[in-house]
DNA sequence: CTGAAAGCGCTTACAG
DNA sequence: CTGAAAGCGCTTACAG
């Protein structure tokens, strides 16, 4: 007792204090795997990510681990790499009682999978490209608007006098709002949308997407539009191994940190654990799921 | 047994398939703490590092993870944020049984605290900066030569043409062997080496020696180098802002994945996590601590 | 071959 | 106010 709380009115000072300095004379450390058993409370909160090495993941780490940190909590990392099967594996060991709750994004994981972790009492809080109507269980959602961020883009090449704008994407995850917003954007100007849709965000795919645009005998798109940074990062490569030069301040944005279209990685990373670490205070699970909102910025650039 | 070996001699097979039947039947899953507490194993790798945002640590941690998943075992992330507290804190966290070994980047630890662990039957691979002699406890490093590499990157700039070169440093981490390495390449060429030191990796740090540099009346630097990559990004943005213009193929090289001196992080990671495999091997902590090296690769470009 | 028992290191309710 | 007991869910050695 005088170990874990900051004050016992059962145990008398002096107590206390023959307790805390035998404790400290000889180093003890409580056993954390005693501790969980015991309380069934793990004091980790994990975090469910397609790949760490996408910039935006670390970012939002650091947010939840700042939050997440000042509650007394650890947080794991469980990358998925975007697949299904690395999906299920995060589910399987969420359910063997490793944290108390999970911040993820799901690109195949929906509702029902979901619903498992959520009745044995495991809250989740997802990253999400758009609202997600209410819930009975706690599972919370947080996003900013992917289709109108995506939209903006649009309009700013549009606004550069670009008419032929090919997007590439992938199957899964937040291409699907993004690849609506850019078609709502190219239709209200009159324009058509064009898709390349690969079934990764890897560099590999971002380069066979811009091959293929490439290889069009006429009418090439003069923009390209990709869903996320690492399908950009492959298409760049490949446009300049063809011999094209592409305008050389995106990459420096990317270096200096402007992403163009700013996602505020750290503020939705302590969102998402202060929503997560709100289901973990008493009677928190019987809430209705919430989905909050944060907003993006575009950087507008004179590249493009 | 069943359930955690793949053969079991003494079980018939029938009881072996009605038992894997049942447990698959009620959705069995072994609890972990349980697991963890009995076993007194966790399963689990920590890795230990300064910062997740520096597009170095998550190359690393992939590496970690891929060589850790396929042994079963998890990697969890501990941020010390570079400074000596989040490392002491790293260590408690550590001493509580939370992991079964350590890979890590110290900054502030040295061998006689890191002694403690070891002694605790927690073994340690750390990212070093040079060879380190070998130690009777289960104590390893994975390094590449940075004298040599940032020696090798002060030449190229010489041999540009640039004479007056400043380095920018951190006075901790890798900063010193960086230092040595460049004086070492100034002084052979005839050169004064130049140092602006500042106390932490971090875009601020980076711009404040850039203005510093900037301010100089006469005898300006030609070339700044920059210990790593987080005070080259402040630097340059500083440098920007004060109008001057900075080759860009710089980020370029970075965002597509280019580093200047390329580090094989992923290798680094899984080399460190196969280190670390071998230690909780029976028998693994009685070996004399190995130090293993890593070459880099300099990736001479146009710009500088 | 299979069932029952002990014990890992805690937390928590209870007895004295 | 303090000490002794129970029990969390496993693994492992042992009895039958």
């Amino acid at each position: 007792m005088v170990l874990n709380k900051t004050e016992t009115p059962s145990v008398p000072a002096e107590t206390r204090a023959r307790i805390l300095k035998l404790a400290s004379e000889l180093d003890y450390q409580p056993n954390h795997p005693a501790r969980m058993l015991r309380s069934a409370r793990t004091m980790a909160l994990a975090c469910v990510i397609p790949d760490i090495t996408n910039p935006f993941y670390p970012g939002l780490v650091r947010g939840l681990q700042s939050v997440a940190a000042s509650a007394g909590y650890d947080v794991l990392i469980f990358d998925t790499d975007g697949r299904a099967e690395g999906e299920e594996r995060a589910t399987n060991w969420l359910l063997q009682g490793r944290a108390d709750g999970v911040v993820g994004t799901f690109f195949h994981l929906r509702v029902p999978q979901l619903t498992t972790l959520a009745r044995k009492g495991i809250p989740i809080v997802r990253l999400e490209s758009q609202h997600k109507p209410k819930g009975p269980l706690p599972i919370d959602s947080v996003y900013i608007d992917n289709a109108e961020a995506s939209a903006a883009m649009t309009r700013h090449l549009i606004e550069r006098g670009h008419q032929r704008i090919t997007m590439i994407l992938a199957e899964v995850g937040p291409s699907a709002r993004r690849a609506f917003g850019y078609a709502s954007a190219m239709r209200a100007a009159g324009l058509v949308p064009e898709f390349i849709t690969d079934s990764r965000y890897s560099e590999q795919s971002g380069a066979r997407a811009m091959r293929e645009i490439l290889s069009a005998t006429r009418d090439r798109a003069t923009a390209v539009f990709c869903a996320n940074d690492i399908l950009a990062v492959g298409a760049m490569v490949e446009a300049r191994a063809a011999g094209l030069s592409v305008p050389d301040d995106i990459p420096a944005a990317k270096l200096l940190g402007l992403t163009t279209v700013r996602q505020p990685e750290f503020d939705l990373g302590a969102l998402a654990a202060h929503t997560l670490l709100g289901r973990l205070q008493p009677g928190g699970l019987e809430q209705p799921g919430k989905s909050l909102e944060l907003k993006f910025e575009i950087l507008k650039r004179s590249s493009a």
